[in-house]
DNA sequence: AATATGATCAACCGCAAGAGC
DNA sequence: AGCTCTTGCGGTTGATCATAT
């Protein structure tokens, strides 16, 4: 039997062989071209499945393990490569806040990607955080099994071998249970489970007032034992309350009166409308897949934030935290039994019974998702389990907003870009925003930081044009131009030490009050980069911003409705939703 | 230019669950 | 019920590349 790719690859001088049950020499390592070839004309012919058949079949020198996982993470259609979009890394954040180390489930949830990819991602972002000492999560989502720890995870993380500070972010924004095997691991998180993963229906975020502390803040609790015998300051007013102009009513988002919390016995009540979906303007991140050639490129998405991480991602995770979708289950607040009882949670109620497949997904994952909607056939041949094969996580391009809602232009940047040097910025996220920030508060509080170093800037903008269509991008990213030449890099002493100086003002409430206050003054990013504006964007956001305000953005909503449904049929507006009428 | 460090990716491993007998 | 086989999942590791020093 000719046996392909045995001891060929010149990559795979360290890689040990071994025999399969036919003697065999199995190679291992990294795989050939010929090798794919052949694996892909055996899954083209035969269907995925049975992967120990392919050695016998092909004389393709592999496992079936290797074939599955090479098929699986490679070769299979739809595979999306290329670093993930702004909306996947948040939509990984918040599934990992969910499911902890479910990378199946998780990639279940982001079509095109990988287990594989995601794990890797997230790690890196782990390792990368932790070794800052940086909160794994935003502070406004918390899984509702920290509140209220497993004593079996409790005992898990004594065991836990890392530094007293990991053990403190994990505890303050992670409680991981597993609810599953536990096998020892060197793995920088526990394998969590959130506690009814498997049967999951019903998962909570809790909103803490004190989370909305900056992590570094040392009014910020560090353990949950600080946490219970701290209660929060009473809710704040909205967020989204600018200073500057008061003329837009205050929006409770997660925090509201504690009349309205309190006001049901037992501690839930459904919220009267459900947060909005707003989403970062999606060419914020075309734009960085625009950043191609620019060193730490990452920064230019990330930096362009001129509030806190923490509250740049508390923001950008309730903004993508689903609305209902008429047929999606009631997105509940409970005032659970914790101490924050005078601060709301969201629960959401992804799913009734069966969580994990694509198609009970949760639905406010992508409550615009609808499984039925998309019928994608690879390959007939693929007959085997053709809803769980990971080759059917196909992009749900049309109905998978949170992720693929996108342009084409964006598409094509994303598709353009989406190898070599984007991989870098692909994860940058809160460490850097937590550099702005820094930053900003140390330039004296008007948030002009120092321009990072390598960062190409243009020529600032200051010409207040609201109704720009760059305005989109403002809506997070704003104030580049605004970064002075200097090339100075803040040591992360520095950082900290400025974070001190001004942890008064690290307050959600403060950071989206400047952001309308810059979004309104500070024109478009200046990052040296075209930016990439599209109606879809434009249209899209005009959305967002006027579902922040509805009372005063009716005519907005309108005026762009029409062109809004021609582009974007994903998106509705807080009128069309049914139970908000 | 050389080296060190970090980031990313691909692939492997062990374990567990499920199916079939 | 128990065994074997297959598959899938999560953790880990090594190679490679990019960037910083």
């Amino acid at each position: 039997m000719i046996m392909y790719g045995g001891g060929g690859a010149g990559k795979d001088g360290g890689s040990t062989n071994h025999l399969s049950d036919g003697g065999v020499i199995l190679k291992k390592g990294p795989w050939t071209a010929a090798e794919d070839e052949i694996l892909a004309a055996y899954v083209r012919e035969n269907g995925e499945g049975n992967w120990n058949a392919v050695q016998k079949n092909t004389g393709l020198a592999r496992c079936g393990k290797s074939c599955r996982l090479r098929w699986a993470n490679h070769l299979r259609p739809n595979l999306k490569k290329g670093s993930f979009t702004g909306d996947e890394e948040r939509l990984i954040i918040q599934l990992h806040a969910q499911l902890g180390n479910k990378w199946a489930r998780m990639a279940a949830q982001l079509p095109g990607r990988t287990d594989n990819e995601i794990k890797n991602y997230w790690n890196t972002r782990l390792k990368r955080l932790l070794r800052q000492g940086l909160p794994l999560y935003p502070p406004d989502i918390i899984p509702n099994h920290q509140l209220h720890p497993h004593p079996h995870h409790q005992q898990q993380q004594q065991h836990n071998h890392h530094h007293q500070q990991q053990q403190q972010h994990q505890q303050m924004y992670f409680q991981p249970q597993s609810s599953q095997r536990n096998t020892p691991s060197s793995s920088p998180l526990p394998s969590p489970t959130p506690a009814n993963a498997n049967s999951s229906s019903s998962f909570t975020f809790h909103t803490t007032t004190a989370n909305l502390l900056h992590p570094l803040s040392p009014h910020t609790p560090n353990t949950p034992s600080q946490l219970s015998s701290t209660p929060p300051p009473p809710p704040l007013s909205s967020p989204l309350c600018s200073p500057r102009n008061n003329q837009y009513p205050t929006l409770p988002l997660f925090a509201l009166p504690r009349s309205q919390i309190n006001n049901n016995n037992n501690g839930n009540f459904t919220f009267p409308r459900p947060p909005p979906l707003l989403q970062p303007p999606s060419s914020l991140f075309a734009k960085r897949y625009n950043n191609a050639n620019t060193p730490l490129n990452c920064i230019n998405r990330v930096s362009t934030a001129p509030f806190s991480p923490v509250s740049r991602d508390s923001y950008t995770s309730f903004l993508t935290l689903p609305y209902p979708s008429p047929t999606a289950q009631t997105a509940t607040y409970h005032n659970t039994n914790n101490p924050y009882s005078s601060s709301p949670s969201f629960s959401l109620n992804p799913s009734s019974s069966s969580y994990p497949t694509s198609t009970s997904s949760p639905s406010f994952l992508h409550s615009h998702y609808t499984p039925s909607s998309t019928s994608f056939h690879t390959n007939p041949v693929y007959s085997m389990k053709q809803e769980q094969l990971p080759s059917n996580q196909i992009p749900q391009i049309d109905g998978f907003n949170n992720v693929n809602n996108f342009t084409d232009n964006e598409r094509q940047n994303h598709n353009l870009n989406s190898s070599g040097a984007h991989r870098r910025s692909s994860s940058c996220s809160l460490l850097e925003d937590v550099f702005e920030e820094a930053e900003a508060l140390a330039s004296g509080g008007r948030g002009r930081p120092p321009k990072r170093r390598q960062l190409t800037a243009s020529p600032p903008n200051h010409n207040n044009n609201t109704n720009n269509t760059n305005n989109n991008d403002n809506f997070f990213s704003v104030s580049f131009g605004h970064y002075d030449s200097s090339d100075n890099l803040c040591s992360l002493q520095d950082l900290k030490s400025k974070e001190e100086e001004s942890l008064q003002m690290n307050t959600m409430q403060e950071d989206i009050a400047k952001l309308l206050d810059w979004g309104s003054d500070s024109g478009e990013i200046s990052n040296g980069q075209s930016s990439v504006v599209t109606d879809d964007n434009l249209v899209l956001d005009v959305h967002q911003l006027a579902s922040l305000f509805p009372a005063d953005s009716t005519a907005v909503v309108a005026a762009t409705n029409d062109q809004h449904n021609k582009n974007n049929n994903n998106n509705c507006s807080w009128d069309d939703m049914q139970g908000i009428r």
